[in-house]
RNA sequence: GGCCCCGUGGUCAAGUGGUUAAGACACUGCCCUUUCACGGCAGUUACAUGGGUUCGAACCCCGUCGGGGUCACCA
């Protein structure tokens, strides 16, 4: 019990879960479950300011569906709650001030029009230490009167802070780039970097997961579990994610970069599944295999700290859709419709050979979203070019193919089995009759019948599912653009 | 700007002193009795750079350059 791996994962509801949060949320939970351990959630509501509602259901929501199971959280409870921040306000007071009394923080009164001259006069200089000394009688005095305060950790003045990372190793700073930060806010909420310490500690955290945005001021955070006496935790820091942007650099994953959120993603129809097998992959790899497609219970077996990379990675959405379409043909037909119905309108969903239609998209998709385009040409004849009748391949032109459809369509007139097999027959003898490739026929049959470059399924199959009637009406109106 | 981190092909990424420097995505070509896709095969593309150390460096050390992060009563 003792020795059991805990790790936590710890968002603001401030709206939406980003990917890099999940990706987070994810390697957290790797890190516990490897090892038979315990995930816990903790939301860290703490800026009143940045709060939006709902976003707690939004998280919950999202680990969820992306299978990340909680053990101890704000729906489950647990022994170490709450587990809300703001339901905690009294333990971090209680902890500030016994730091206070301990000599290693202090009540500083320092106002904002301060703060924000002393910002001007020295850029990128930290507090200056006004408050640090003050009298003590001082100190009472201006508590008796109500004055607003800020309880500031006291920071060493010379030496240097080291510790160790499980995944960048060593970090050390000079201590005099360690400003005194603010711990309790004059609001009395407590500041992230003081509330998620004492929370870590009080709720048995051992591998403290996060991006690597924080690997610069945990020296800080360590000082703080030495000033209480507890014992540090292990640091698993995390490479960022990187977007790319159109210029070729990168910078962090935003939203100028595409739809960074989970929500998003889904929306476009990809699969939480496949999200989460791409994501694992970002940051980490696995040992002794080249194989990609894990489920979550495989990654959970193969996982392991020193697989996770230092350098950051660039959100790759070509290999997204990659993993996507992967997983969409592994889906059994029934699922597949079963996914693909958010993306149907009621009267395509009512239509009698809609299952033909999906089982010839379901192998060539990447996005469900593609879904549409590839559906809705067969109620409607999409408007098109002639210049689509050209092809290289084929060797195809405009002319070529007017007489192709022309004499294709005589035939077809006559034709009574109306299915692929036969269809098929037809149009290759057709090809023979006509001395030309098959590939031609086919090329200009299938335009005429979509109107699409892409479709689908072949020809014949197209036809099959349209039906003479409607077949024989579009190579008619494809005629009839191409004289 | 100070501090911290990172630097293998367009992207992800193996690799921990001796390798023909894996693999995947993307890209290109070919094949798969029909485009596209799926599948198969083949191919183009990489160790930022300069010095060391060593018989030998992608791997170790130093500098340079490049990129990123961080310096809040935000997390």
């Amino acid at each position: 019990m003792d020795n059991m791996t805990v790790t936590r994962f710890a968002p603001s509801p401030t709206g939406y879960m980003h990917i890099g949060n999940l990706r987070t949320a994810l390697y957290a939970w790797l890190i516990a479950k490897a090892d038979g351990g315990k995930f816990i959630l903790r939301i860290e509501d703490t800026d009143r300011q940045r709060l939006v509602e709902g976003s707690v259901k939004v998280i919950l929501e999202t680990l969820k569906t992306a299978g990340l199971t909680v053990d101890e959280g704000p729906e489950q409870g647990g022994p170490n709650g709450p587990y809300i921040q703001s339901e905690r306000l009294p333990i971090y007071k209680e902890y500030a001030e016994k730091l206070v009394s301990d000599g290693k923080a202090y009540y500083c009164f320092c106002d904002k029009e301060r703060l924000e001259s002393l910002h001007e006069q020295q850029a990128g200089g930290g507090y200056d230490g006004h408050c640090r000394d003050l009298p003590e009688e001082e100190v009472r005095a201006k508590l008796a009167a109500g004055i607003p305060y800020v309880i500031r950790q006291k920071m060493p003045l010379t030496g240097r802070t080291t510790y160790t990372d499980m995944v960048f190793g060593d970090i050390a700073v000079d201590n005099k780039e360690l400003t005194d930060q603010i711990l309790l806010k004059a609001d009395n909420y407590p500041t992230y970097n003081f509330a998620h310490v004492v929370d870590d500690y009080l709720m048995g955290v051992t591998h403290v997961v996060r991006g690597s945005e924080y690997l610069s001021s945990t020296p800080k955070y360590a000082l703080l579990y030495d000033a209480f006496g507890w014992p540090r935790p292990n640091y698993v820091h995390l490479p960022l994610l990187m977007g790319m942007n159109e210029d070729g650099t990168v910078s962090k994953l935003s939203k100028r970069h595409g739809a960074v959120s989970f929500q998003d993603l889904c929306g476009m129809g990809y699969l939480p599944e496949a999200i989460v097998n791409y994501i694992a992959f970002l940051g980490w790899s696995p040992k002794d295999t080249n194989k990609e497609l894990f489920t979550l219970n495989e990654l959970q077996e193969i996982f392991s700290i020193d697989g996770i990379n230092k350098s950051p990675a660039v959100f790759d959405y070509n290999k997204l859709l990659w993993f996507n379409g992967e997983y969409i043909r592994m889906l059994s037909p029934e699922e597949f419709a079963r996914r693909a119905e958010g993306f149907l309108t009621e009267e395509e969903k009512a239509f009698p050979k809609i299952g033909k239609i999906l089982s010839l998209i379901q192998p060539r998709i990447g996005a469900l979203a593609d879904i549409r385009e590839a559906v809705s040409f067969f109620f409607e004849l999409p408007d098109y070019d002639t210049d689509l009748y050209i092809n290289k391949k084929n060797k195809t032109t405009t002319e070529s193919c007017l007489k192709i459809l022309t004499e294709v369509r005589k035939t077809l007139e006559s034709l009574e089995d109306w299915n692929n097999d036969a269809l098929y027959a037809v149009l290759k003898d057709k090809a023979a009759e006509m001395d030309i490739k098959a590939g031609a026929v086919m090329w200009a049959v299938r335009v005429a019948v979509s109107g699409l470059a892409v479709t689908p399924g072949g020809a014949t199959e197209l036809m099959e599912v349209l039906g003479k009637d409607t077949s024989l009406k579009r190579i008619d109106a494809g005629i009839g653009k191409l004289q």
